[in-house]
DNA sequence: ACGCTCGCATCAGGTGGGAAACGG
DNA sequence: CCGTTTCCCACCTGATGCGAGCGT
């Protein structure tokens, strides 16, 4: 419990957002009759929602800015795919028992960025990590004490959605407070920079540099998160529990190699409201009932465990799960409880603790929490915004079915078309100026893209989907790259077809390294992803199998350092493939061929789609085109791709 | 005969849609 | 009556098991 609180408060002091005694919104969550199914209690809404009408404009869009873009969602695969991993998921990780979820945050708000949205999604810089120095301003919660936002922040300012340590004491065991923040006080807190105020990376925290080492944070799947956040990201919540997608996914840096740390994601109110989904357009109604009991963390499953191995691969909570069912928290893990309608904030804890997984909470300075404010969401039990469902069923592999073809994904409306147009697809690339690339994320591919399975074979998707994936916005960020985005992996001349083909290879968040990253080897399948061992946890959501299946082995990881060199102007090329080759992902015992994967998902794709004769799969299909690419080639696009990870610090 | 790889079948589980049920 | 939640459905992915084929 301690711990949770004290994460939550440093936590909040980070990001901004002060935390609020409950006091005011917790009475009223406690009217309401039916916790358990989640469902938005009505009491605080119904009254709510008719005001909700006027609020509406001004919190809509907010919403819509969007920085909404959720990213889970994988299943098996991930978790269990580090089999390897100490923990299992099924079982509690030990971690789990120490924080005590429940008591947790329910109560807490978080304090929504305010979130301009050219600071948000367009803004360069929401790649980087916030700058704890904008946010500098006080907020003052409604009968609040006042946090000071940034002020645990560090020094450096790059904090931004970073929590440290010392926070903690500010918040002072009341368990209560909760971080407000809705989009009223704006500009206050949000962890995002003023536009274009990012400067540069020099302002990012070095690790180690400083007083103790500072762990930074990636957001792997970013630009599929920041997609989905564009729209206002809604997760669906379920009794049995739903997991998310995108799911969060990220890669960690910074942090000392032999001590050991536990790695959780909490979820919290990012605003006090309750919202509802309303002509087309989310606006608050009513006020949130922040007295939802029920689990908000979910402890990573290989929790606790060393630095090194938290930074070899990427870190996914795939198999994090979402429910409005009160009743299954205490005992799975797995879930996290929410309440429909509610706007949430997953943040990410590091909290180092003892070989046995004791953490010493005398010492706030081993607690580290990161948030990305494109992870909002609001818990839904049925989506509201078709944009968002277009969104989860083009990106999510287990939504396919809903897929009437892939040709539908290029008719879909302009407004909201998912995937890319024929300009923007695939070969638009092409056009794009090369400069876009290098910032373009290169997951971005992954998550963004739209395109059938068959499609990610082709060696070209990495980049020209990209592009054409991206939103308007998120073009934008391309342009400026909003945050540090890493180059892409590499084809590695030895490596085997499967290699070019594989998923891994274009899209592998571990093939994404920043610069300077040293290779470890990789021990496990891959990352701490669940999507399955082949699968790419930040791939979430494709199939993964496939292409990880023949990964070579062998092949080390890369882990990242510090990402303060970015720019892809820095990044020489040699490097970066370097970089790429070194990144393999090694290849699971357990992963067959890789012409099964391949073929398998590229010809199932075939036979069970209709492919669009023009756009066909195998026009893009990187199955051919990935092969007779060389290395060189891949190279080139897929350096060109950059960055995947929201890169985030705490000081 | 043994071991390995490949292909196929099967199963478990995830996904959104739609209709029904529920509750204010 | 309306909004929300729940349940069931068809479809899909991913993991696993089994047998066939091949090489040693």
């Amino acid at each position: 419990m301690q711990l949770g609180e004290q994460l939550l408060g440093s936590a909040a002091s980070l990001a901004g957002p002060p935390f609020y005694p409950p006091e005011s919104s917790s009475a009223r969550g406690g009217q309401r009759g039916q916790p358990s199914s989640g469902s938005p209690q009505r009491l605080d809404l119904d009254k709510g929602p008719k005001k909700c009408g006027g609020a509406g404009p001004g919190m809509l869009s907010e919403a819509e800015a969007g920085e909404p873009f959720p990213g889970a969602g994988s299943k098996q695969g991930a978790p269990d795919g580090r089999k390897a991993a100490p923990c299992g998921e099924a079982e509690l990780p030990p971690a789990a028992a120490r924080y005590p979820l429940d008591s947790l945050s329910p109560e807490r708000y978080y304090l929504q960025s305010p979130g301009p949205q050219g600071a948000e999604l367009g803004a360069p810089c929401s790649l980087f990590p916030y700058p704890a120095a904008q946010h500098g301003s006080v907020y003052q919660a409604p009968g609040g004490a006042r946090y000071p936002y940034g002020s645990m922040l560090a020094p450096g300012g790059f904090s931004a959605a970073v929590c440290s340590p010392g926070g903690r004491a500010q918040f002072g065991g009341g368990g209560g407070g909760y971080q407000y923040g809705q989009g009223a006080a704006g500009p206050l807190y949000s962890p995002y920079p003023a536009a274009g105020s990012c400067s540069g990376l020099g302002a990012l925290a070095v690790p180690g540099s400083g007083s103790g080492l500072r762990a930074q944070v990636f957001l792997c799947n970013r630009p599929l998160w920041l997609k989905f956040h564009r729209h206002q990201t809604e997760m669906i919540i379920t009794k049995q529990g739903r997991r998310m997608f995108p799911f969060l996914s990220f890669n960690i840096t910074g942090l000392n190699p032999t001590a050991h740390y536990n790695v959780f994601v909490e979820v919290v109110l990012a605003d006090p409201n309750h919202w509802r989904f309303q002509g087309g357009k989310w606006v608050t109604c009513g006020k949130a009932d922040n007295n939802m009991q029920g689990n908000k963390v979910y402890v990573h499953p290989e929790s606790p465990n060393t630095g090194a191995h938290w930074m070899r691969q990427e870190i996914s909570f795939g198999k994090l799960k979402l429910t409005n069912n009160k009743g299954a928290n205490n005992n799975n893990t797995q879930m996290i409880v929410l309440q429909s309608l509610h706007k949430y904030q997953p943040r990410l804890h590091i909290v180092e603790v003892t070989e046995d997984g004791v953490e010493d909470l005398n010492d706030s300075s081993k607690t580290q929490t990161f948030i990305f404010p494109e992870n909002q969401f609001i818990a839904v039990t049925a989506y509201q915004n078709t944009d968002i469902t277009q969104l989860k069923i083009d990106h999510n592999p287990f939504a396919k079915g809903f897929r009437d073809n892939y040709d539908s994904m290029y008719t879909a409306s302009e407004n909201d078309r998912l995937t890319p147009s024929p300009t923007d697809s695939p070969r638009s690339h092409q056009i794009v100026p090369g400069a876009r690339y290098s910032v373009q994320p290169f997951f971005q591919e992954q998550f963004v893209n739209n395109l059938p399975p068959a499609r990610f074979y082709n060696g070209e998707r990495t980049v020209p989907q990209t592009n054409g994936l991206l939103s308007p916005q998120q073009n934008e960020e391309v342009a400026n790259p909003p945050q540090r985005w890493f180059v892409t992996p590499v084809q590695q001349p030895g490596t085997n077809k499967l290699d070019m083909n594989s998923y891994e290879t274009e899209y592998s968040p571990s093939t994404l390294l920043p610069y300077g990253i040293k290779s470890l080897p990789l021990q496990t399948s891959h990352a701490l992803g669940y999507y399955s061992d082949p699968t790419f946890p930040s791939m979430a959501g494709w199939g993964s199998r496939g292409y990880q299946r023949k990964m070579a082995t062998g092949l080390p990881w890369t882990s990242r350092t510090s990402p303060p060199a970015f720019s892809e102007d820095h990044l020489p090329k040699e490097k970066v493939k370097e970089e790429i080759s070194s990144s393999w992902i090694e290849t699971p015992p357990s992963i067959k061929s890789l012409d099964s994967n391949d073929s398998g998902i590229y010809t199932s794709a075939c036979k069970r789609r209709r492919l669009s004769p023009s756009t066909s799969s195998n026009e893009n299909s990187p199955t051919m085109k990935c092969e007779d690419m060389n290395a060189e080639d891949y190279s080139k696009d897929t350096s060109k791709g950059m960055g995947y990870y929201a890169f985030y610090t705490t000081t």
